[in-house]
DNA sequence: TTTTTTTACGCAATCGTTGCCGGCAACGAT
DNA sequence: ATCGTTGCCGGCAACGATTGCGTAAAAAAA
């Protein structure tokens, strides 16, 4: 079943005008009387016509849709980005195409490969943790692709980026647990070669550094999946709780991985914050009703969502290649909750 | 910044062949020679082409795109929903545009127009709870535009719809809370006038009956914004608790009411399940990790997802106008927790 | 009145792709 | 030698909207 929509033609047909006409008069230009411009947009009005955007985009070569690629759209941090990209998309006449990699460099490739065949005028990018070659995020990037990224970005890129600081984040977090007494802090973060693990791992270690602690491999593990998968974090608690020096803290380092952790905590029927204290990165709205609430890290999705899309914006209306690109740094906030207060 | 790519015409230009050789040649044509399509296919593959769907839209007058209306992407069971359209719209080469009404009516008309402004071949919705003029989307229908509904169905519209059987979900609750050994079993819902309000109001009311309880408009609460706004939910919590006769159990209707009231709960000092208990619909996957774990309705939200979509792209696929509709009724599932045992 | 300017509109091309028609060469059949 | 068939390909037109250019008629200037 097909819908069919009005378009210029059955308008010029109805007028007796010609097609250019009634796109002229539509377009309210100075060449049209004033009497024709009544008779068409009363007409346009009338059948309730919208121009063709697919026809729009063929002519002016452009599609005024934006391709955004995240691992997650279940996923409160992700969710709340894309409000914030979706409000500013929006109120600049701008669709937007949501597409997510669940963390697979593979089905992240097809994403940005259906993207950009689908000719979208830009894209809002948050790798997977898989995503180690970059080579077609270069590649488009070379051709002009304007390319903002977010959260998980690529360092060898140059382009826009929207972070938050994610150093002073894992700073402020294990600085919190040591505060409040723990001893031997573990960290349980996302596949080590992704930006924000990199950033966390440092801040962690600087907070540790600050108050004359001894930093200890033994006491971090890697979730390459991110979460994605709950086998894999109980593996890392498991090893971690059984091993020589037992945490009595732990600074989780993404939304999933803290919610993963505190389940796990329970299943083990473990005292949180009495036995083992908990802060992690979350922007779950609901942290608060946890058993015990939970002490998190949270980002300004919203406002990163914003952030992303206006500079995305400016590079894709920027009539000569932009050379110069910045990183915007917006922080986190520490929110005290019971999980820390042992 | 613009992003120039292939056409036909460069790899006719270079094939020395014509742009309509080439484009049969691309498209495995019997009139075209193993010779030529083997130039032309090398060609192709060497400059990376790949055809404009823009163009390809406008001819075919159809854009192989879906375009989604929910209230809000943010909440657990609608971003578990748009996981299943896409997977099914991506496995068929669709693609999704998903749009957000925020329980807004006039949000929820302007997506519609854009979305139908002739860029999407179908539509997925979910009403806002404002919306009780239905015309718009009747206008459409009647236009031949595809339309399958989800959850907040609009009934007066015959198509395919999906559903959960609100009915049983809230009967099974409310009968839950009564073995539980509640006699004063509260109700907070969505606005009346949504389809799952008035299917779960049913359900509740049968449990009641069944059990031999009075029904009483005294312990019914409607939040018209469905739990946007957290001080309707507030203000519904204090006229019940402050009235004569105060509930020992409550079944809050959806996701954001749930945790809300739980909230509300814990500021209120209120001890769950001892002093009321609490069993509410909710898709959230972090509910087992509240305080108390809160007992649960659950929504196959996915599924419903893949079926609507389904449904949808059989409509679209049709050759002739489909006047036989389905309503295709999934099953909720009690998940019995903490916060539903004194 | 004649010439110039202005007003108001139509024609045709364009974006990339594809359906349809027509044509040319080669080949076998008559 | 002529006819019909088949294989292979080019050209044209169209999808809907936009735009540079051309031009008839009306208005203004000479």
């Amino acid at each position: 079943m097909k819908f069919e929509a009005i378009t210029i033609k059955d308008i010029a047909r109805a007028t007796q005008l010609s097609a250019s006409t009634v796109s002229r008069a539509l377009r309210d230009s100075s060449e049209i009387s004033a009497e024709t411009k009544r008779i068409v947009l009363e007409y346009a009005e009338k059948l309730n016509y919208k121009p063709n955007p697919i026809a729009q985009s063929l002519k002016e070569r452009r599609s005024r849709t934006i391709g955004v690629v995240v691992c997650e759209i279940a996923n409160s941090f992700f969710s709340q980005t894309i409000n914030g990209i979706e409000s500013i998309a929006g109120n600049n006449g701008y669709n937007v195409i949501i597409t997510q990699s669940r963390e697979s460099f593979e089905k992240e490739q097809l994403r940005l490969r259906y993207l950009t065949s689908r000719s979208v005028d830009g894209l809002i990018v948050s790798v997977s943790s898989e995503t180690k070659d970059t080579s077609l995020l270069e590649d488009l990037h070379k051709k002009g692709m304007p390319i903002v990224f977010f959260d998980r970005i690529v360092e060898g890129i140059n382009t826009h980026k929207v972070i938050v600081d994610n150093f002073s984040g894992a700073f402020q977090a294990t600085e919190h647990l040591i505060e409040s007494g723990c001893k031997r802090i573990a960290l349980i973060t996302n596949e080590p070669s992704l930006s924000i693990a990199k950033d966390r791992l440092a801040g962690y270690q600087a907070a540790l550094l600050k108050h004359g602690m001894q930093y200890s491999d033994a006491l971090v593990r890697y979730c390459e999946q991110g979460g994605m998968n709950a086998d894999e974090i109980n593996t890392a608690m498991d090893s971690l709780l059984g091993g020589a020096s037992r945490p009595d803290g732990i600074f989780t380092a993404s939304d999933k991985i803290t919610s993963h952790v505190l389940r796990n905590l329970h299943e083990k029927k473990i005292a949180v914050p009495e036995d083992i204290a908990l802060v992690g990165f979350s922007n779950s709205e609901v942290t608060d009703l946890f058993s015990p609430a939970l002490t998190v890290i949270t980002q300004p999705a919203f406002e990163m969502g914003e952030v992303a899309t206006k500079l995305l914006l400016h590079l894709i209306e920027s009539k000569r290649p932009v050379t110069e690109f910045e990183t915007k740094m917006l922080s986190t906030k520490l929110i005290v909750r019971k999980s820390s207060k042992p």
